[in-house]
DNA sequence: ATAAAGCCTATTAACTTACTCGACTTTAAT
DNA sequence: ATTAAAGTCGAGTAAGTTAATAGGCTTTAT
C-alpha cells in the first residue's frame, strides 16, 4: 500500500475540515492556505471525496466544503482507499485469497501480502479523523489503550459530534 | 508500502533459488521458466540481488544464480525494500520520525504511517524465504506458532554468517 | 577456439503523478 | 436583474516511473 502526495493531501484536508466541524463550510482556498496545498489541485481532490460522499459541498458565493458525517465516523481506510487503492501491498484483499486459492507454488507468499494489508487495515479502520485532528489529544499510538471501533454513542441528546471517549 | 510487479518477479525468483538451495548455480533462463517471468527484466532484477549481495553469480558456461545466504536467514523485507523501497506508506521510517517531531499539526498523522510501516516490517522482517519456498510446508499463517526469528542452525560448522542469533 | 553463460548500458512505450487552465453553473447579496 | 463568489468539470501537460527489450561485452568450461 502507497499513500501518494494526493492522498496525503486529502488526508490534510479531511484532518482540517474534522478541526473546523459545525463550523460550517470552508472555502478550498481557505483549506488550501491553511494546510499550504495546491489549490486547484484540492479542488479535484475535494471533489472526488464528495462524489464518494465522504464530505459535501455547497455551491455559489459562501459555498465551501464540510463533513457529512462526524470525524469520529471518517476512518482514515475510506480516505486512503478512496485516493490511493487497496491497503495490500500487492493487489487486493480478494485477488489475494484468489491466488491463496489458485496459485499453490506461490500461495505462502499471497498470504504474507494477506497479513501485511490484514494489519494496515486494523490500524486504518480503527483510526478517524477525531482520532488524529487535533494534535495535543491524548497521546495517540503511544502509550496503552487505543483501538476501539464505534463507541455506539450512548447520548440521548444532539451534541453532534460525540467525539470518542476511549479511556477504559 | 507497495510491491511492484518488479518486485513479485523478484521475490519470486528468490523463492525459486530458496527451493533450489544446494542446488549450485541456476541459469536465468531456468529461473524464467520454472516461474514463468520475461527473461531479460529478470537479468536486471538478479543484478540488482547480486548488488546487494543477495545472491551470487557464477559466470562463463555452466554459470547462473545462487543464494548468498541460507533461505532462512534471507528475509522478505530486504528483498522488497531493495526492489521497492522503504516499507512505509509514505516516506520512510526516518522521515517519518522526522515528521512526527517537528510537524507538529500533523505529527498524528504520520503517528499512524509509522504504525503501519512498523505492523509490515514486524511480518517482513519475520518471514524468510524458507518459511514460504515450499508450500506445502506447516501451513504458514493459518492456525497457530509461526513466527520465529532463525532458528539457530544446530551445526557446529561455519554458517558462514554470524549475524546476531537472538532466541531468548 | 568456441559456445555458454552472465554483465551492462541504452532505449522505449505506456502509464501514472501532480499539477494547471479555463469555461461553465450555482447561489448570495445588492 | 446583476454581479461576484463560489464549486464543477473536461482538457491538457511535463516529468517521472514501470515494465520491459536490444545488443554488445566479458568471463569461463570444454
Amino acid at each position: 500500500m502507497k499513500v501518494s502526495q494526493k492522498g496525503l493531501y486529502a488526508l490534510q484536508a479531511m484532518m482540517m475540515l474534522a478541526r473546523h466541524y459545525s463550523q460550517g463550510a470552508i472555502r478550498i482556498r481557505d483549506i488550501a492556505y491553511e494546510e499550504n496545498l495546491p489549490e486547484k489541485f484540492l479542488e479535484l481532490i475535494l471533489l472526488e471525496l464528495k462524489n464518494a460522499r465522504i464530505v459535501e459541498s455547497v455551491r455559489g458565493a459562501k459555498g465551501g466544503y464540510q463533513l457529512r458525517r462526524a470525524p469520529s465516523e471518517i476512518y482514515l481506510s475510506e480516505i486512503i482507499r478512496l485516493i490511493d487503492g487497496p491497503l495490500a501491498p500487492f493487489g487486493d484483499a480478494a485477488s489475494l485469497r484468489e491466488l491463496i486459492d489458485r496459485d499453490l507454488p506461490h500461495r505462502a507468499l499471497y498470504q504474507v501480502f494477506l497479513e501485511v494489508r490484514d494489519a494496515a487495515a486494523r490500524i486504518l479502520e480503527s483510526t478517524s479523523l477525531h482520532d488524529i485532528a487535533n494534535a495535543s489529544e491524548t497521546s495517540i499510538g503511544k502509550g496503552k489503550s487505543r483501538r476501539k471501533k464505534k463507541e455506539p454513542q450512548v447520548l440521548p441528546m444532539v451534541v453532534h459530534g460525540g467525539k470518542g471517549s476511549q479511556n477504559a
